[in-house]
Formats: structure tokens, C-alpha cells, sequence
DNA sequence: CCAAAAACCGATTGCCTCTCGGTTTTTGGT
DNA sequence: ACCAAAAACCGAGAGGCAATCGGTTTTTGG
């Protein structure tokens, strides 16, 4: 998948503003970056098609909203950029990742030590049933 | 940074042939997926420009290379896919990290741990001098 | 010094985002 | 039920980038 510059930033702010209509989107765009209405319109709606949101016609016009969150998109993102050059049973991701940790401080290490401690949990539970 | 298709398959094979000049690499592809030397020779230039690859000349011919391995890449992807969506204080790649994590399997979890004893080592290292 | 080989240049196509004007559809009020 | 306003929808143009390839210039080995 790809995204925008707009696409992201309309994301972003509804991330924060959760349901909004265009004209809402539009109103706080303006003053930044300029732009029309119908820019964010359509804006919106290919971020619509691309599932990344939501909407729901309400009076006169529809509300957008994330579909997914910071995390999750992230997520995407990474697993599609990443896809073409994983090869079967090699650990191309975790030795990506590895290219990556030195950016890590100790903080985060010790989270992402507990997200492993969580994944490895899941994976018991699964084996249970 | 975005890549094409054939970007990324003529990286594959770069990965697997190392040097190997224009003319190599068409008669690689041509079987397959056809293309003419031309088409090849200004994707080896592409990915040179963007510095992925390395060029020396041998006689008539560059012999191009690469010059990341494959999980550098994939690293330097998955940092520029997800740069704008970082905000600080906020640990995003981490929670990325959480919605990637249950792909994962007991071994893959092992070998993030390794990786991540290793990242505390150099810090460790660090703080030192 | 020259012919062949490769590099380089530039144009075209296709895809996608961004932009916005104009038309159609929807909606709330009368 | 009707109408004016509001929003959605459609389509087209500009700009960016990958892929494609023909043609010209440069490089190279004999």
C-alpha cells in the first residue's frame, strides 16, 4: 500500500478528532496548507477505498473515521513493504529488525521484551485448545 | 524511498549473482519476463542513483553490486514507511513491533531476544567510554 | 584510429496522488 | 410533495515516478 502526504496527515488528524466530516477536515487544513474542499473529499476517499477509514452518513453528510489505529497501520505498512523480500524459512524480518534496534533505548528494549513475553503466552494458549 | 517491481527483483538477483553487468543481469530476465537491455540497464542506473547498488568499471562494462544486503534494506524500508507516523515520547515502532509480533513463531521469538541482549551489550559498551 | 559495445539521453506509457470545477444526488425544511 | 442548499460524485488536468525502449554519444580494446 501507499500513502500520500495529504492521505497521511488526514489520517493523523483523525486519529485525534476521530469522527469528522470533510468539511471539519477541510476547515482545519485550511489555515495550514490551503486547499479545497473537494481536495480533502476525495482525500477521504481513497483513504474510504483503501479501508483505512470508516464513515457513516449522518444528517447531511458523512463522518470518517480511522479504521485502524497508529499501530495496526504501522503494522500494514511494514508487513507490505516488507513482504516482496521475505523468503520462506529465513528470518528476513528479525534480522531487519536488527538493523533497526540500534535506534532502541533501554526502555524500549524492555518493552519489547515483554511484547515477546506476551507472544510467547498467546502461543501457549494456542497449544492448550 | 519506493521501489518498483522490477527494482527489487533485479535486487534479488544481485543478492544471489553479486557483481554482474547490465548485459548479465538482461539474459537473467529475459526467459522469464522478457524486457529489453535497455530497460534493465536504466533500472541498474535507478538503483544506483538511490544508492542501493555500487558500480565499478571492468573493461566495457559497470559491474553493478549491491551495496546493502538484504536486511539492511529492509530496515532502511521499514524506518522510511514508518518515520512519519513516529511521534515522540511515543513508542510506535514498538507498538508496530506488537501487531507484527503474532506472526511470529517460538524460534522467531528466541532469535528477537538474542538480538535484543545484543542491543543492551552495546549500550552497555557505550556508556562506558 | 576505428568498429563494436556499452553508457547515456529523452520520449512515451501507465499508475497514482493531488487538485478542483462542474454535475448529480441527497436531505431537511416548508 | 417540492425546492433550495448541502454534500457526494464524476471527470479531467498536473506532477511524480517506474518501466519501456529507440536513438545518439562516449568509451574501449584491438
Amino acid at each position: 500500500m501507499q500513502l500520500g502526504e495529504l492521505e497521511k496527515q488526514v489520517l493523523e488528524y483523525l486519529w485525534k478528532a476521530d469522527p469528522a466530516d470533510a468539511k471539519q477536515v477541510h476547515s482545519y487544513f485550511e489555515k495550514n496548507r490551503g486547499g479545497s474542499l473537494n481536495t480533502i473529499q476525495s482525500t477521504l476517499d481513497r483513504l474510504f477505498k483503501k479501508d483505512l477509514l470508516g464513515r457513516v452518513k449522518n444528517g447531511h453528510a458523512f463522518q470518517y473515521f480511522p479504521k485502524v489505529d497508529r499501530h495496526e497501520l504501522i503494522g500494514q505498512l511494514i508487513k507490505s513493504v516488507t513482504n516482496d523480500f521475505i523468503v520462506e524459512d529465513e528470518n528476513s524480518v528479525i534480522a531487519a529488525f536488527s538493523s533497526i534496534s540500534s535506534d532502541l533505548d533501554e526502555q524500549q528494549l524492555n518493552k519489547l521484551e515483554a511484547m515477546i513475553e506476551a507472544q510467547r503466552q498467546k502461543l501457549q494458549k494456542n497449544s492448550n485448545k
